[in-house]
Parts: structure tokens; sequence; C-alpha cells
DNA sequence: CTAAGACCTCACGCCGGCGTCAGAGGCAAA
DNA sequence: TTTGCCTCTGACGCCGGCGTGAGGTCTTAG
């Protein structure tokens, strides 16, 4: 699929996806003129890449993860980088719940009222 | 308290915590020579708010909310951002426990290897 | 063949959440 | 009172994650 294919079917904007190429978060073929062709995956990888970007994980971490992932091998290094972020995630995932919950008893004290 | 120390007990900068009340996240009380008095539950309103911005919420939906809290009667206006961002909380919750779970299969895969 | 629209590569701009000075003033101990 | 640390108020700086042109190329419907 095109750039602009994948940005509708992700909600991404053309820009945000160059921008993950970029970074080394997505690494499309090109046509003969240059243009950017991406397989169906890209449509989670893209979701995925947004929702860490949205956990508070950097472009820079999540390159490490992708290049992790595609290693044969791991090397103590990304083993570590992996163990860090995991822990970021269960901080992110906590506070979520949280902050979560406590929405939840703001609304039923608040929401049946009328709009 | 004094600023460092509620810096100390919440791991935010003192920097960070005059951002906040810049921002109307935090009212401290003040000395007649100006320095910021905190009260004890100054720790908690510091954690929430830094779980808040930790979940992608902008300090001027916090201030929004913090306004709710403190109000007598909750207006329309009030009960519209509480949904709205409820629904983003929703969200952030949702993509944390999906980010999460996925790590541990990659942990579950990698994890049990030396360091 | 042509015209519209999608795409390309720079490259500068913006904004939020602080970091980081500079310079001046509190405050507790000796 | 002096020493040393904490705090104060500006005010500029930075960095990530894009937005937004400018100026040119590709593709495809008619």
């Amino acid at each position: 699929m095109r750039i602009g294919e994948l940005a509708e079917a992700t909600g991404a904007t053309v820009r945000a996806l160059r921008y993950y190429e970029e970074q080394g978060l997505l690494r499309p073929e090109r046509t003969a003129s240059g243009q950017r062709i991406y397989t169906p995956d890209a449509v989670d990888q893209v979701l995925w890449i947004r929702s860490l970007l949205g956990n508070g994980f950097s472009s820079k971490a999540i390159a490490q993860l992708r290049r992790c992932a595609s290693a044969d091998e791991v090397t103590p290094e990304q083993r570590a980088v992996v163990r860090a972020e995991h822990a970021r995630i269960e901080a992110a995932y906590r506070a979520a719940a949280a902050t979560k919950d406590r929405f939840a008893s703001v609304l039923a004290f608040i929401g049946d009222g009328p709009d």
C-alpha cells in the first residue's frame, strides 16, 4: 500500500509516517521512482508504534526494540533495553489503571446528571 | 513542607513544582517572605499530576480537572471535560495493557537467558 | 497528452514540559 | 555576624514529535 492509504488506515498523518521511517521505526520498500510501498503488516506496526509513543516511549527506544525483534540473537545489551522498557510500561500501566479508577469514581459522582 | 522537601518526597524537581504552580495545578501557601509552604497532601497531588502527565494529559486539562474538583457545583462544561478525559484515560489504559502483555511475551521469550 | 492529485525531499517552525543559568534574598548554626 | 544552603523571580534554552510550506516528480483517469 502507498503512504496515503497507510495514513488513512492508521490515523497517522503522512508526515508522521515519514518521520517514523526517519527514526528507523519503519522500513518500507521503494518503487523504482522512489515511492514508498508498505506491506499490510505496517498497519499493525504503526498502531503499535503509536501506542508506545502514547505511553511515553521515545522513538529511539522503539527503534531499539525493533532491532531487538528482528535480530537472530539477542545481545545482553538488548536484553537490558527490553527489561528497562518493561519496567517503564509496568509503571505506565499501573498509573493508567489508577487514573482510570479515579476517573470512574468521579464519573459515578457527577456522571448521572444532565448534560 | 518546603519546596525542596516536596521535591525529594515526590521525585519531581524543584523547577517542575514551580512549573505546576505556574500552570495552576498547585496552590501552595506563602510565608511572609514569599517562600512556598506545602501541606502534606501535596505529595499525593504531585504524584497524581505526574501520573496524569505521564498518561498524556496536558497541564491545561489537569488544571480543568482541578477546578472541577474544587467547585461546589459541576457545570455541564466541566462535565464534558471530565467525560472527554475519561475517554482518553480509557484509551491510554487499554493501550498500556496491550503493551504490557506484549512485553510480557517478549520477556517470556528472551528473559530466562543470562544477563 | 494532459491535468489533477498523490508523492517526493529538504528545511524551517511550533509547542509543551521542563533544564539551566543569573542575580538577589531568606534562614539556621556557630 | 558570617557562612552555607535553600529559596525566590525572571528569562532564555532544549528536545521530541510532528505541522507546514516550497518546489519538483509520479501516476492515472479522461
